[in-house]
DNA sequence: CCGGATCCTTGTCGATACTG
DNA sequence: CAGTATCGACAAGGATCCGG
C-alpha cells in the first residue's frame, strides 16, 4: 500500500475512499454476509468490482472470509475488529447525508445502534 | 446530481466519495482558504484536480468562494455549515486511521476540538 | 508569482457475457 | 451461487502553458 502522506485522514481514504469499500462495510453493519447479499443491495455493484473489493478489504484486514461450516465451499464474509472500528465513521455520514440531502431513507436503529465492539474476531 | 440509491451513506459518498473532497475540506478545517493552500498540502495534488474539485464542492453547497476584500481578485474558500457538518465524519475516520494504521501522524488538538457551529454562514 | 486551463497518458470503473 | 474475462468509458495524474 502507499501512502500519500501521513495524515491518518488522507490514509484512511487511501484504504476505503474509493466509491464502493465504504458501501459494502455499511451493508455488513446491516447484516449482508454473502456475495449475493451485496448484489443484492439497491447500489447495484458490478460483479468484478465487488469481487475485487472484497479481495482489496481482506487483504487490509478489514474483512475476513470464513467458511460458513465443515463442507460448505461458499465464503461468508465478516468484519474484523479494524473493519467494524470503521462503524462510528459511517454513522457520521449517515447522520450527515440524512440532514443534508433531500429525499434520503433513514438509517434503521439498529445501525445506527450498532458498535464495534459487536464484531469481536 | 444523481444518486446510486437512497441511502444517506451512500449519498453522502456519492457527494464526497471521491479520491479528494475529504482530504479538501480537511485542510479547510485545519486553517486552509486560498488555492495555494491547497497545494502546499502534504498530499501533491493536481491543479486541475483541485480547481474541478473547488468547482463542485461549492456548486454542492459545502464551501462557498468569497474575496477577501474589495479590489482583491483572489478568492478564498470558505466552509459552510453543510460542509462543516461533515468534521465529525472527518474526526471518526482520523481516529480510526491513527488507530489501525502504522505510523500515521496524530491529529493536531486544534483539528479534534473542531466543531460544525464553528463554521457560521 | 498566483490561479488556473489544456493536452495527453495512465489507471480505475462499470456493463455484460461467460465459467466452475 | 460465486465469481472471472473482456473491453469500452471515464476519471485521475503529470507536464506544460497562459492571463492578470
Amino acid at each position: 500500500m502507499n501512502f500519500r502522506s501521513g495524515c491518518p485522514i488522507a490514509s484512511a481514504l487511501d484504504i476505503v475512499g474509493d466509491k464502493w469499500s465504504l458501501v459494502i462495510i455499511r451493508s455488513m453493519v446491516m447484516g449482508a454476509t454473502s456475495y449475493s447479499d451485496f448484489l443484492k443491495t439497491p447500489e447495484k455493484i458490478a460483479t468484478n468490482i465487488l469481487a475485487e473489493r472484497l479481495r482489496r478489504l481482506e487483504l487490509a484486514g478489514l474483512i475476513l472470509q470464513a467458511q460458513a461450516r465443515r463442507g460448505s465451499i461458499r465464503g461468508t464474509y465478516a468484519l474484523t475488529p479494524k473493519g467494524a472500528g470503521l462503524i462510528p465513521a459511517l454513522q457520521a455520514l449517515g447522520q450527515w447525508g440524512e440532514q443534508n440531502i433531500p429525499g434520503r431513507w433513514k438509517c434503521p436503529d439498529r445501525f445506527n445502534a450498532a458498535r464495534p465492539e459487536d464484531f469481536p474476531r
